[in-house]
DNA sequence: CGATGAATTAACTTACTGGTTATCTAATGC
DNA sequence: GCATTAGATAACCAGTAAGTTAATTCATCG
């Protein structure tokens, strides 16, 4: 399940973090772990997680391995939430509407 | 932490489904509960969780209790996701834009 | 008051998550 | 070929999460 994944990645704030520094340009694995006081097993564990919900990708170069953020990996769960949203805006407004329309039609 | 609460109980899709439900309209516990074949305390701790992401909220009406959601809820999250999506289909476009204007500077 | 019905709380089980250290793999450099 | 370096995997532990059944609270109804 594709947006279990994404929004189970986006709970943890480590990965965040990693999310939103990878937003700023591509980073080796060493960089990204860099500012965290974790192991680095830990850190390779977050891109997993962030790997299976499709958040980056990565490839080797030499000894290094590069990582980036996928553009189009967040827009799933953004749609969901931005549905969500204006779906029950949208109730409201025929809520709102409705107690206009029929003002004191109390019980 | 906000977001990691909004993340994390968005990372469950019966939870999902509850917000889903309630996008169309208020529910009692009762009946959010009705759709699944899980255990009505099971649903009322899915209830806290959400309750706790202040993404809905509850008010006993006789003895039942009526669910909706919070409208300003979601946007949280949504705005997080929206700066890290613009932020990073922005340095798409500077790098588009730097490969450009250096075509072959290659090494 | 006592029974009923809606929902929460308690106690417990099982599974997953996030961290650790230690080991392993793969690419570079001498 | 061997040492070094980047990173992944393995094995393990502690805390949390999601489910269950049983007991509890609270409001209505007769």
């Amino acid at each position: 399940m594709q947006l279990n994944d994404t929004f189970s990645a986006l709970a943890d704030p480590t990965r965040r973090a990693i999310v939103a520094r990878l937003a700023r340009g591509e980073a080796t694995v060493g960089e990204l772990a860099a500012p965290f006081d974790i192991s680095l097993p830990a850190i390779s564990r977050h891109l997993k997680v962030l790997e299976r919900a499709a958040l980056i990708s990565n490839v080797r170069v030499g000894k290094h391995r590069r990582c980036r953020l996928r553009p189009e990996a967040l827009t799933g769960a953004q749609d969901w939430l931005e549905f969500h949203r204006r779906f029950w805006t949208g109730s409201l407004d025929r809520l709102a509407a409705h107690l206009k329309t029929s003002p004191r039609t109390k019980k």
